[in-house]
DNA sequence: TTAGGGTTAG
């Protein structure tokens, strides 16, 4: 019999002394199992000893499987290391799955591939014992595993590798979530059309990558799809459904969405107040943030992330700053770094950059580049260099690399005509090879995505393309618009400096758009940086002239150009 | 014999 134990809390004494007495456990000694299941997170020597003592396959992987779920996982490696010496308790393929999420649950939330030793070794442990593509359990398992450690080739392999007979549902949405979790969304609209069939997670993880792509009509298709086969839309599913119209800037669904999506809880509110704050709607999220209050949905963090966001959109600066004040008291949402940061970003829009920087400096936190960011922009707007100057060097401190600084700088000192600074800043980005990576526009029309680089001639109607832009120009300079060349020193590439900035990216996405699309249609853009000052005024004059609604996502925020003006207020 | 895999939104 085990030693008693000294350590945790107590076993269950008494039904271990029953099961002795009884010969329970003499005669079956998967008796156990119960027993050291429930001691395993307590007690673990307990437990050990138990199972020593009685020692089962079906015993060793059920308190491997308690271990997996506790708050240590790591014992669970540990307890199929000790299962491995006894005789009498092989492994088999109950106890993978247990071990594997343990191993998942061991990798370290923000870095990739490096921690993912004791998953592997399980691996090769049972590839030993040729488990690994028996069972689809194991399978589903270990490719989890990788998709969590952010090894997504092996997370294929292991997909490939499994007969087509055990590609189930689950399978299948596991790949789509390991190449949703890698950011590679393209692939999941793709594989999401080679399944054999989907369900609510398969279309959670199709409506998630549309939101990052902006891909409108795949999302409608999706939900469609779904409308029809179900009576209502679920909490998850319509969170996740009004986040992607949000995200595509399709306002009046996601509000649609929002209505019938019955049982809100607190991600539902935040999503569709975040949404309506970022789409030009400020006033609108906090009229829903009263609304929530009243029917006794708690805010968390993002909640209030997304209420000060609104306030900045807004330009409410006392609201702001109250609601950063009372919060930890009133809502019990202890103020983070981020939440600084919306207020930073809220006295920047307003001009009241030295209150931003006072804010900055008594922070309770370590500035961060988030926090000093805010204040570059605002530097940019409000055409303060001293303080962007400052700003950007900050940054340059805690991150070297980052090359929003490094381009304030260089036009900084461009507009000064400080070439020799200008050429500093320039090698200095060369030697520690930051790029900025080449700007990029989508626009999705009748269900097809197009994606344009920036004097892109590659889609085959580039002719009809390049002559609506010349249209496009002489418009604009009979409205006496003159190009705003100010921004090509931002770029810095310089073959990128050569493209005229009558050819970037989204210029070309919105000329195809009118090329596609009638008057009082809606266009829709995504580009993978923030818009150009020079792009902004020409779709304000263009959503005027050519009578459209064009919706621009850049890679902060929402543009909705419509009648001349921007829902941004000309501050991003 | 008993038991095991997928889940999304800010």
């Amino acid at each position: 019999m085990p030693p008693p134990t000294t350590a945790g809390t107590l076993p269950n004494r008494a039904l271990h002394a029953r099961l002795l007495r009884s010969g329970a456990l003499d005669a079956d000694p998967s008796a156990a199992a119960p027993l050291a299941a429930s001691a395993a997170n307590s007690s673990l020597p307990y437990a050990l000893s138990l199972l020593r003592a009685h020692p089962s396959t079906f015993s060793y992987n059920t308190a491997i499987r308690s271990l997996a779920h506790g708050p240590r996982p790591h014992l669970a490696v540990a307890l199929y290391r000790s299962m491995l010496l006894g005789p009498l308790s092989n492994p088999n393929n109950y106890t993978y799955p247990p071990l594997l999420a343990a191993c998942a649950r061991l990798l370290p939330a923000s870095s990739p591939t490096p921690a993912a030793a004791p998953g592997t070794a399980v691996h090769a442990s049972l590839f030993r014992r040729g488990l690994d593509s028996r069972d689809r359990f194991i399978g589903a398992s270990l490719l989890s595993f990788y998709a969590a450690a952010g090894d997504l080739p092996a997370a294929r392999q292991v997909f490939d590798a499994s007969p087509p007979g055990q590609r189930d549902l689950p399978l299948w949405n596991s790949l789509l979530h390991a190449h949703l979790s890698q950011g590679f969304y393209a692939h999941v609209l793709r594989l999401s059309r080679q399944m054999p069939a989907a369900d609510e997670v398969t279309l959670l993880a199709l409506v998630s990558a549309c939101s990052h792509l902006g891909a409108l009509d795949t999302g409608r298709w999706a939900h469609a799809s779904y409308a029809r086969t179900r009576r209502s839309t679920t909490r998850n599913l319509g969170t996740a459904l009004l986040n992607m119209y949000m995200r595509c800037g399709d306002v009046e669904s996601a509000w649609s969405v929002f209505r019938e999506t019955l049982d809100k809880d607190v991600r539902t509110w935040s999503v569709m107040i975040a949404g309506l704050a970022t789409n030009g709607l400020p006033r609108d999220a906090l009229a829903l943030f009263a609304e929530m209050k009243n029917t006794g949905v708690d805010p968390d963090s993002i909640t209030m992330t997304a209420v000060l966001s609104a306030c900045a959109h807004a330009g409410m600066v006392d609201e702001g700053k109250k609601f950063l004040d009372c919060m930890p008291v009133e809502y019990r949402v202890q103020p983070t770094i981020e939440h600084y940061g919306c207020v930073v970003d809220l006295l920047g829009r307003a001009g009241q950059l030295d209150e931003a920087l006072a804010l900055i400096k008594t922070v309770p936190f370590k500035a961060d580049v988030v926090l000093w960011g805010a204040l570059l922009v605002a530097c940019r707007v409000h055409k303060n260099v001293d303080m962007g100057e400052m700003a950007a060097m900050e940054i340059l401190k805690l991150d070297p690399q980052h090359a929003g600084a490094c381009v304030f700088l260089s036009n900084v000192y461009a507009d000064a005509g400080k070439w020799d600074l200008v050429q500093g800043v320039r090698s200095s980005m060369k030697e520690h090879k930051i790029y900025k990576p080449p700007g990029s526009s989508i626009v999705e029309l009748n269900g097809v995505v197009y994606e344009f680089l920036s004097g892109d001639r590659s889609h085959p109607q580039s002719d009809r393309i390049y002559a609506m832009l010349d249209e496009i120009c002489k418009t604009l300079s009979l409205k006496g618009h003159k190009p705003s060349t100010k921004e090509v020193t931002f770029d810095v590439d310089e073959e990128d400096k050569e493209v005229c900035i009558s050819q970037h990216s989204e210029k070309l996405a919105l000329a195809l758009g009118l090329i596609s699309t009638t008057r009082g249609d809606v266009i829709r853009i995504v580009k993978n940086l923030r818009i150009c000052e020079d792009c902004h005024s020409v779709m304000k004059i263009v959503s005027e002239v050519y009578d459209r609604v064009i919706v621009v996502r850049d890679r902060n925020r929402f543009h909705h150009f419509k009648n001349g003006s921007c829902s941004c207020l000309d501050y991003w």
